[in-house]
DNA sequence: TGTAATAAACAGACCGTTTGGTATGGTGGA
DNA sequence: TCCACCATACCAAACGGTCTGTTTATTACA
């Protein structure tokens, strides 16, 4: 316990539960048993430098997790399914999702920073190019599998936002048949 | 300025903004002009009944807007290609979108009440209400109208969501064609 | 109608706490 | 000895919330 990568790996869950304005420093440092001296070491500018680095590291993480499924199924469609399906196991598990959404930290871009944003738009233009891949590797034009990208991205994040509030995963269990039908 | 229904519309613009957490009392009876006496006056129970009201008051105006539209198109397939470009065109005007979404608020549901939570679930079903009532209207039956009422709610929580985080209106566009042809 | 009594509406200083952030002092290994 | 590493103590500012006092409507009664 303490490591930088220990670290970013709690934060990251915290940021994406509560959102960044609903984390203080001292929540982040009593669930990484560190002081606030070994936090500012490591990320010399505060807050903002660990969230940015919870993002990179969220990309390395999804971006790794996705292309692991999408690797093990041949079409969009068996892939996709599993992913959701993977996605509502965990909630019905645990009771809440952190994986693959960060919408917590997006929803509240009016009050962060330009650089937050971009690191936020990276994550979503990555996991879309997973999706339009498969799309066209599934014989797609590139036009449409990018816009049917783009419609699978949002459904996914809303769909998540859907089951956090009506604490059900119906939702994202109705999401996943009907984008299946897209393809 | 200063009466309850000004201070909840203001707030109501902040909270969807910048979320719960990134709004301070502060921020709010400045920009309602009015003294903390006034707020506490009228929400005894302090920065969550405010909310609360907000939410109300959200379902109310939400509601209202997309029946609107909803009632000047015969099929579903004009009404929300009408609504989502209404959308796009308040985003590409002002630069941000506030009317429709609340997931700022929802997504830092970790942090908030029960009571919250329930208030954000009553909105979401009534939006997915009103368009399974139109899919249905169209010929659709009861469970398939849901399925993609909830489908539409999600993308386009999600499609917003990525349109502030790209600063561009593109992804609202493509998954605009995309919803339309499920239908 | 005039006036006293009462309640609602409001203002703003103030409270304790927590925020993100800094400055300093030590400690262990090279 | 040196320097990365980290703990402690501390800071000003901001937070949500409470308190007391004052103004403004409303009602009651003569």
């Amino acid at each position: 316990m303490g490591t930088k990568s220990q670290i970013i790996e709690i934060a990251t869950a915290l940021f994406q539960e509560k959102g960044y304005n609903g984390v203080g420093l001292n929540e982040i440092i009593n669930a990484c048993k560190i002081s606030k001296g070994a936090l500012y070491h490591h990320f010399p500018n505060g807050k903002e430098e660990l969230l940015i680095a919870c993002l990179g590291s969220l990309n390395e993480v999804i971006t790794k997790d996705i292309e692991e499924i999408f690797d093990q199924y041949p079409t969009i469609k068996e892939a996709m399914k599993a992913m959701i399906e993977k996605l509502i196991a965990k909630f019905e598990t645990e009771g809440t999702i952190t994986s693959y959404t960060f919408s917590s930290i997006v929803s509240e871009m009016g009050s962060l920073s330009e650089a937050v944003r971009i690191a936020c738009s990276n994550l979503y233009t990555k996991i879309e190019g997973i999706y339009s891949n498969k799309l066209q590797s599934d014989g797609l034009s590139e036009e449409s599998a990018n816009s049917i990208a783009v419609t699978m991205t949002a459904a996914i994040e809303g769909g998540i936002l859907l089951c956090l509030t009506n604490k059900t995963s119906e939702p994202l269990k109705m999401i996943s048949q009907v984008l299946l039908r897209l393809v």
